[in-house]
RNA sequence: GCCUCAAUAGCUCAGUUGGUUAGAGCAACGGACUGUUAAUCCGUAGGUCCAAGGUUCGAGUCCUUGUUGAGGCGCCA
């Protein structure tokens, strides 16, 4: 009897006529009667209903929204239309009182912005609480996915010596004064002073170490975070976020292709399979939202019917200079719509993915073999000499969710390339080792798990994914 | 980094052509309520109109600069 039950277990199969203690957070109290409560193991409230004749009115007046209680009581059959059962309260017990009149979170509609400053309150909200009940859903199902078919989980080092990954701005770590710096002979900060003796920052890829793991192990991934210092405002960007990034031994690019298909497609099943009742929270969510929108800037299915469209339905491959050709015949180029140019050699703009996403397939795209000088120094030369074997997986209403491509594994290739892109050799000698001693063809990619948490839970900014988001000029809690 | 828009009560917003005492809904607080589901009903209180400067007899309203936020773009995942 005075062991607790998790409000999930005891929806799942509950006992009509057993005693029940239950502890949670007060989500609503209504008529003076009837509490909805919630203890976060999952979507749904079990709703409590008090003995107002006796139960002592200082007592009542505590039950107030967010309070924490702990209450014990006999489970019924409910006469109410909303809930199959419910607690008939014997004895309530206050955890913690909320004082209402300074606490910031109200019972009604509150928008992201102003959650967002409130973050260590938001996740008591039913939307933020099934966001990151989803989060967690899906960085299980990463492991699982890869575990099942036999990777290896590679930690990558969050501290890096190298600034050759060539992802973007870095983060400087360093434990020198930055107000007074030693400095070498010609002036320049003395970085062999430094913690580690070199210069070192926060890691924005995970891929090169990928690699050395994978040319031993076979198969790997690394799901960790990533920091790029890039002063970027958008609602798809984050200094901080999570990376997963498999890397293949003997895959090529087509085989890279199906794995992030193949894997993309096992995640929302999953959290289809396992968070039915968040993912109806939030699609109610979405549908509350666009109630009051003009019809075309509605979303044309529901956040459920979406998911499973995704992964019914083979995703839509096509190469660079393919989507080139299609975007150059598309309406809107001939209407002269598009800001940008479009030409061969050129990187795609959001606007003519999103035309290839939303408009003319109205699915995930895979764009594959880019021009080379678009990209990265190490992805693979294709027979062209003028294309590489990189690959885009765009989403509807998000675009890039994943980035990868076929490594380079020729030696004189690869050299080349460094070379051209001036990038210093010595950095990577041993990265240039692997293709020297027993290298293979390989291949990988990069998931933003952000990203995915966006597209499968129907939010709209890339902050309220994550629990304690970093973007430019903010980094509290 | 660039472009656009916004900032008024605790929250979400309205505020006419520049004109007297700045409004509403919700929340809070006080009260009522034994079947509620965003509970409902009655009442009370609540304002440095983002900041600084300027124009004007007079600024929430117009101008300049700044700050913060949102959306879009670029960079990417």
């Amino acid at each position: 009897m005075a062991k607790r039950t998790e409000i999930k277990n005891l929806l799942a199969a509950p006992k009509v006529g057993e005693k029940y203690l239950v502890k949670g957070w007060v989500r609503a109290f209504r008529s003076n009667r009837f509490i909805a409560l919630n203890d976060g193991s999952g979507a749904n409230n079990l709703q409590i209903v008090v003995d107002t004749d006796n139960t002592a009115e200082e007592l009542l007046k505590q039950i107030s929204f967010h309070a924490c209680v702990s209450i014990e009581g006999t489970l019924v059959e409910s006469q109410g239309a909303g809930q199959a059962v419910e607690l008939l309260a014997e004895k309530i017990e206050i955890l913690g009182a909320n004082n209402l009149e300074e606490y910031p979170l109200q019972p009604k509609k509150q928008t992201m912005e102003y959650l967002r400053e409130k973050a260590h309150f938001r996740m008591r909200t039913n939307t933020f609480s099934s966001v990151f009940r989803i989060r967690h859903g899906l960085s299980y199902a990463v492991h699982k996915y890869y575990n099942d078919k036999g990777y290896y989980y590679l930690h990558s080092p969050i501290i890096t010596g190298s600034d050759a990954e060539g992802a973007g701005e870095m983060f400087r770590v360093t434990t020198l004064d930055v107000d007074k710096p030693p400095r070498t002979e010609e002036g320049a900060v003395d970085f062999g002073q430094d913690f580690f003796g070199k210069s070192t920052n926060l890691t924005v890829s995970g891929q090169l170490q990928g690699e050395i793991a994978a040319l031993a192990l076979g198969k790997v991934y690394t799901f960790g975070p990533t920091f790029r210092a890039e002063n970027s405002n958008t609602s798809r960007h984050l200094a901080e976020f999570w990376m997963i990034e498999p890397e293949v031994a003997f895959n090529d690019i087509v085989d890279n292709m199906d794995l992030a298909e193949d894997f993309v497609k096992y995640l929302i099943n999953y959290i289809l399979e396992n968070y039915p009742d968040d993912l109806k929270f939030l699609d109610g969510r979405i549908q509350d939202l666009e109630k009051n929108m003009k019809k075309e800037e509605r979303r044309e299915m529901g956040l459920i019917d979406t998911l499973k469209f995704v992964i019914e339905n083979d995703f839509e491959r096509i190469t660079y200079t393919d989507a080139i050709n299609l975007l150059r015949s598309s309406k809107p180029y001939k209407k002269g719509k598009f800001k940008y140019e479009i030409e061969w050699g050129k990187d795609l703009q959001a606007e003519h993915e999103r035309w290839l996403v939303e408009k003319k397939f109205k699915k995930p795209v895979i764009v594959v073999d880019y021009p080379k000088d678009i990209k990265a120094f190490y992805m693979r030369e294709n027979e062209d000499e003028k294309t590489v074997a990189a690959m885009d997986v765009l989403f509807p209403g998000i675009g890039e969710v994943i980035g990868g491509s076929q490594r380079e594994e020729r030696l004189d290739k690869l050299k080349k390339r460094i070379k051209e892109m001036d990038i210093h050799e010595e950095e990577l000698s041993w990265y240039l080792d692997l293709r020297k001693f027993g290298g293979c063809p390989h291949a990988g990619f990069g998931l933003g798990f952000e990203r995915m948490v966006l597209f499968i839970t129907g939010m709209s900014n890339i902050r309220d994914v994550i629990p304690f988001p970093r973007t430019p000029g903010n980094a509290d809690f």
